[in-house]
DNA sequence: TCATCTTATTTAACCGATAGGTTCGCATTG
DNA sequence: CAATGCGAACCTATCGGTTAAATAAGATGA
């Protein structure tokens, strides 16, 4: 057998015409259940398999969504990564449960998404799991959204923003954690992470470690700091100079930055949990390692991933949806003060 | 305009024909340079695309590869990632550069993967990205050898196995970090990782490490640990016990469990490097966090990523390729005994 | 001037599966 | 006995390109 078996081979095999066997094979009633297996039988004896490009070309859909990873090329990726490999793993695991393949690229902010994915019907929708500078692409956004595009965004909800996005519940864990180090019994804290609009998840747990501290007495600052470790370094060493003296508890915005403070603290001779907590944000796995271990707010990737996949083949399908909030989860080690294990 | 624009929409506007306007978005000579570009033109204003399926179907081939992760249920993968997600991008990238999409999955090793991707036309070519017990899919590999699969392994040559791998120089990174630490004057050595046939790469590294030696009077032993944290306890823990006492020089065949050995040497009390140096092999990035930092051999995984999508590329169309073996590169840190940067 | 060779386009045959419409055969019913 | 109903399988147009073969118009040469 020098080429690859068509229908027609099974066709006539099986003795009945083309389109009998299509039909068969996609277990449709219309045809009788002894030919049916009868068809699907020698299907199986050839290791036939159904052409996908003729399955999509004539179903106008390819059951395929595309993956697209933006990076903003000053950010240090090699540490913010392994979030989005645990997305990706969640996200392709999602897809085949739903019969969907997935095509993964990273992409620049050049690219037009729309014309190259959907257009070409490579894939029947995208989504979007990026990090960095999000003002970069907010135009982008709101031009998919124009094309009528099927898309889904990770990351928080920006009212300004068009189209869906799922994320995680970053208030509600910028609060746990917050009230967490408040059940220790800290007095002072302060926030390092920027608060501007152009990192609205950081945002949102400011405004849940704000919320945490509500109505307490407890005194609180924030420091400025984007998503890296040598901004938590020069955001440590402001703290140590400053002539209020160092706060009970740090909140950092993320891990890396949480790092970049333990180091900085370390350094300067500063002990944690003993004389200082520190605590951070994401969970990623450099977390579980650091001296002492990172307490910190773990983001449900699996379900993100289900629910990016879910909602995305809805919006496909045309029933609306909506954005989501995941639930986020307290990872207690020890830089909290809490005892080891 | 309601509906995609196709080809023939274009030719309507154009006023030819519609394979004369197939021949001049393809940039064919038959087609008088003029009529070329009103046609190109045209379909830049149109914003159109040409259909992947259908182009796809009637040129019988995918432009796309197929990235096949596999895992090993049974292994810590959450601290294996990180090197895959690096070879992820390097994948796209050179997917990307050679015009071809990228499909993802994670597999087990029941799936019928020749039949999956390439009989359906979804991909011309795989490549497998593997770790885990390795013998557990040998004989896979032959199987796809049988179907004519085009298929591209990334990992240690093994004469036994089939198809082409490309992998990283596992010996000559053993040999350098080894003669790196007799640099150092270490008179006494251990090897810490598998060498049995399921792992291919650490015998390769073990290989190198027992070169390195070679003539030299050093004393050396072995024990077996797979790639984990806890092999790593385990194994130290072992050495820590052993009546002949600790060698100058621990040389681990992967970076976690030199995280393992790292633990243990701390909760006995050990200082690395004073009492010991100890060095890694993949320079993960927890190897830059550790304390002290891990002295570690690095793979290449832009050019790995290339060199993948090179060979497959090259094996498709017909040319044969061979296994290709690429540099390491020594990360030398604090873990060796060489002073901090 | 007519035959010959270019060059530019068009015609038409696919690629392989899907789905709407139709036909065929047989059983039921007025 | 002819008319009707119905399930099962078949016929055929179609998806949107690609490309070999046919054709038309224009240029070259004897």
């Amino acid at each position: 057998m020098k080429h690859k078996p068509t229908s027609f081979d099974i066709a006539h095999l099986a003795g009945v015409s083309q389109s009998t066997v299509s039909r068969a094979l996609n277990d449709s009633p219309l045809v009788n259940i002894s030919t049916r297996q009868k068809v699907q039988e020698i299907a199986r004896e050839l290791n036939y398999q159904v052409d996908k490009n003729a399955s999509n070309l004539r179903r106008q859909r390819s059951s395929t969504i595309a993956l697209l990873l933006f990076e903003d090329p000053t950010s240090d990726d090699s540490l913010v990564n392994p979030f989005f490999l645990a997305m990706l793993g969640s996200i392709t695991k999602a897809c085949a449960a739903k019969g969907y393949d997935l095509l993964v690229s990273f992409q620049n902010l050049d690219n037009n998404w729309q014309a190259e994915y959907e257009d070409s019907h490579k894939a029947d929708g995208l989504i979007l799991l990026g990090y960095g500078d999000y003002r970069a692409y907010a135009g982008k956004l709101s031009q998919l959204h124009q094309h009528d595009t099927h898309v889904m965004r990770w990351g928080a909800p920006v009212a300004q923003w068009p189209g869906i996005s799922i994320g995680c519940d970053n208030f509600s864990g910028g609060q746990s954690v917050t009230r967490h180090l408040l059940s220790h019994g800290y007095q002072s804290y302060a926030f390092i992470g920027d608060i501007g609009d152009k990192a609205p998840e950081f945002q949102s747990r400011y405004e849940g470690f704000l919320n945490a501290l509500g109505n307490t007495k407890c005194r609180h600052q924030q420091y400025d700091a984007i998503s890296s470790e040598e901004a938590g370094h020069l955001a440590a060493s402001h703290l140590l100079e400053a002539p209020a003296g160092l706060p009970d508890a740090i909140v950092c915005a993320a891990d890396i930055i949480a790092v970049g403070v333990l180091q900085q603290l370390k350094e300067a001779g500063v002990r944690v949990p003993e004389d200082i907590a520190v605590v951070g944000f994401d969970n990623i796995q450099l977390a579980a390692f650091t001296t002492p271990g990172l307490t910190t707010v773990q983001q449900n990737t699996a379900q993100a991933g289900e629910k990016l996949v879910e909602n995305l083949l809805l919006a496909i399908e045309g029933h609306p949806t909506d954005d989501h909030l995941l639930a986020t989860n307290l990872v207690v080690r020890q830089s909290c003060g809490c005892r080891a294990k």
